[in-house]
DNA sequence: CCGAAACCGATATGCTTCATAACGATTTCA
DNA sequence: TGAAATCGTTATGAAGCATATCGGTTTCGG
């Protein structure tokens, strides 16, 4: 027998991480193309989204909560910016500041985007049960948060 | 009431993508703060280990495991031969090809290495039962299936 | 009230990762 | 025997991400 028909990554497959860049791997590709139609991609959609549920968010604070770096943020505001979906203005009581919003075409074409997102969603997590699914979710939020308390 | 205390990425939470890129980044970190003391890197401790577990594999083939371009793999088996880990042999049935083989020193270093990313495993995947953990990666096995069926 | 410090968005820059095209050497196969 | 395929490699460029720094603005301590 010997280890003839070990798979040659048995030893990783023991570490959640490697099933996790693994299967992210496959979530971001579907993912892209799912959105390519609406001229978004995984990022710029994950930004329109916060945007749209917290109406005036700043953008230092849009960075905190997609936890990247501030200067990557403008090019990819410029970009929904040039695109009309968001829309950029001057604070008043803080004239340092950019109110970030979403502009009507910003909601409709988010809300569809959603929807084709949630098919993907549905197409990855095939033939787990919603239970599952949940459990999963869980424990990524157990994880996300161990790593978070070094 | 309104929507006050609402997380910012309540809408994304739900996707378990979203929960993958997050966990992933936290796991990303702390493994390689993990490895740091060895030398070694995500990428470089998962080619050792496969080469481990399979002597004599080929680049090509080690590329196809790992999931990534030929081109990629030289560079970084190049830093594993000069750390003295692995070694390049001209196949004699096939002068095109090179089998790789872990050194001596390189079992050693990967079994050290394997012991803290156990460590690392355990750290990252605290409150989470057996059963819990053992779901997690079952359920990121069937993304990575879904999405490679497209 | 004033000056130092902190904060905001933006720019410039470099590093790392990753994908593609093409090459010489070798093997396979028609 | 010659064309096509394969193997490892090189060169190159695109994309993601982090750091340092800037001008403009606000905050706050003396």
């Amino acid at each position: 027998m010997a280890q003839a028909d070990r798979a040659p990554d048995a030893t990783l497959r023991r570490f959640s991480g490697y099933g996790m860049k693994r299967a992210f791997n496959m979530v971001q590709s579907d993912l892209n193309a799912a959105l390519k139609p609406f001229g978004l991609r995984m990022i710029t959609f994950s930004a329109l989204v916060v945007i749209r549920d917290a109406p005036g968010l700043r953008q230092a604070r849009l960075a905190e909560v997609l936890q990247m770096e501030k200067p990557n943020l403008v090019a990819l505001l410029d970009e929904l910016e040039r695109a009309g979906l968001i829309t950029r203005t001057r604070l008043a009581e803080d004239r340092r500041a950019h109110a970030l919003d979403v502009t009507g075409a910003g909601i409709t074409l988010c809300a569809r985007a959603l929807a084709a997102v949630d098919a993907h969603e549905s197409r990855m997590t095939e033939g787990l049960t919603p239970e599952e699914r949940a459990a999963l979710i869980r424990a990524l939020r157990v994880i996300e948060t161990n790593g978070g308390e070094t």
